[in-house]
DNA sequence: TATGAATGAGATTTCATTCAT
DNA sequence: TATGAATGAAATCTCATTCAT
């Protein structure tokens, strides 16, 4: 067999892999994890049931291989790409990528979400995933800016979950439907307020 | 039928109906919603299985019960306990009491929140219940500070969103052992560096 | 709950599990083991497939169970029914007593005997429970009468499992149709033989 | 196409078949007849799946095909070789050639065995492959030995199926590890008291 | 002929809910 | 009202077999 068999062989298998996981994708989001069954996965990727446990060991692997798809995430090019003297532009930057990613993936990170409060495995990876990249990532940088005197001092540790709790929050609002007043708010406002706030406080001067 | 024995027996409902929700707090809080079994839940409480039904109408039910319970906890009082005049002090007693509900009820808030991002009927209920009254005291708050020029001029809704979100995620990360640098810093501490951030932002003076 | 009812309640239980144990039963000696569906197996016993794993853990237990049923078969009243002194009797007596037990329990055994070349813990289940009773039993008696020199030396307990394997074989011919010449000898001419043959061996004199 | 070219095509079928009945002996007798997978099999036969359907039917017929491998025994030898006028002689030579056979295929016959409980055309087979040979070649010896009278009159038939019996139930426990007590115990010995019982019996002289 | 991906029927097991006592 | 045995739908996963390449 020559290698451009194979090649295609493995071409093929990976399509066949992302076809199941746009699937799983798509009715996880549709029901939550709990409640898409496989039956449902099976047909809605265009494959048979048995196809699935070909490619993936079970419905929770399905989870994880998707997890994988939005962990994948570049993040590091935001310190090249924002000024580095220039915190509001980072923080801006940094907010607009992050709120970008949740736009994409946010309907597939919903059932990943729910999940995470039961399964530990699921915790331990999302967070080394997601969560640990940008606050080190956010850290390293407000440690820089303490030192060079540009910020006060503060708890890096605890202004960077700060900061994501803060995103986070606000993105889930956006996001979603629950409260109609953010539709009213474009995502500049929403970031700018909260860059904003994160300078220079609420204080009136 | 006296009224006196509608009353015992009234009583006696009451009584038995707090003590499936016991059960099912503490099911609830070791395995999650879905693990949770109904026998387990029976057990747990001591009563058969078939009770639990004649109090719930199904196991949901007992979720979104138990979620009525966490809800109903006092909040309004904080506006009244803390010097109108002295923001610093009010989100000081803010925050610590959100810590304190979120200390006493946590185990049990996982597994809803876990169901939040499944159940769009818990997620309304959820929201009305814990998010609405504390988002619209603070908005209040916010409004008054920034009508009297205390505080500058801001978008409440959303800084109000990022106060609940920084304090929520912090929060988590103090109370649950994924990072173990949390452990270290006092409650105190915490609220303090998150209150002073609102009010003075991170810039250096 | 007084006694009475408890005991009502037992009752019912102990019937409802031979219920399906008789189910089993019938089903495992049609079909064997792996081709017996508890779906088949529910339906024989007039049982929902749930109410199966409310007595048993799983299918494997109700094999297990059968096992039990069977291995509770009384043995030790052959050495006093028997008289000692007299070897051929003794052996008659044994070898009637387990071509009896086979006879009731044949058509279940089977299942369980095909089981056993896979399964070692049901493996190491039947020869406690059936072989070691028997051959425990014999190897003593077979002691006693060599010590008395009614015997010759022997090594007991070959010559023991010699004739359980002996008796063995011949029981499953007999009962079984695979040679249609062993419907023309009776069980009393057949065990006679055997016995005759372990008395006397087969030269001539 | 020449007969050489069809016969070299035919000899690398041949090896192909064998091939894949070694690999599907070697995972018959890890894990017995069920739980084998075809998959293990091709694996360890270094073919794929499919190509195990081009030379069986199915799975089962691989059993079947392993069986023929076994029952291709010479036997008839064993007549001509031990002198006849030697009955101890014979059984010896006899025993021993059958004790080799099972420690040759002990762990391939297992799971033969463990099927010819369920599945009764398996039964067949076995019975006339390894059972008839055997019974036959020593009823006839018997019943030689008997006209001449070196044997005293007995039932030809039962008296084979006892030596069958016997002798395959201490072999099976001399080649399981049961009971320990017959690692203590050589071929030889075992043998020689099996044939030892039959000639003389155990009656004390 | 060889491959191995795809199939899909089918099996075991769980568990929320019902209901006769 | 309390019980808990019975239910049976439903879900995950396995694996012998097929078939396009």
């Amino acid at each position: 067999m020559t290698n451009l068999v194979t090649d295609f062989k493995a071409q093929m298998a990976l399509a066949r892999r992302n076809q199941i996981l746009q699937g799983a994708a798509q009715v996880f989001a549709e029901k939550g994890f709990h409640k898409a069954t496989t039956k449902q996965i099976a047909k809605t990727a265009g494959v048979s049931e048995g196809t699935i446990y070909n490619y993936f060991k079970n419905k929770r692997e399905l989870l994880f291989a998707l997890l994988d798809m939005v962990g994948t995430q570049p993040l590091q090019s935001i310190v090249h790409e924002a000024p580095p003297n220039d915190p509001r532009a980072f923080l801006t930057t940094l907010m607009h990528n992050r709120y970008q990613l949740l736009k994409t993936h946010g309907p597939l990170l919903a059932p990943i979400m729910a999940e995470i409060f039961t399964d530990s495995t699921l915790r331990s990876e999302v967070y080394d995933m997601l969560i640990v990249p940008m606050a080190k990532l956010v850290e390293q940088y407000f440690q820089t800016q303490v030192d060079d005197k540009r910020f006060r001092s503060i708890n890096v540790m605890i202004i960077t979950r700060t900061l994501v709790g803060a995103l986070s929050f606000n993105m889930i609002f956006k996001l979603s439907n629950i409260d109609p007043r953010y539709a009213q708010i474009s995502e500049d406002e929403m970031i700018e307020e909260i860059v904003t706030l994160f300078l220079d406080g609420i204080l009136a001067t």
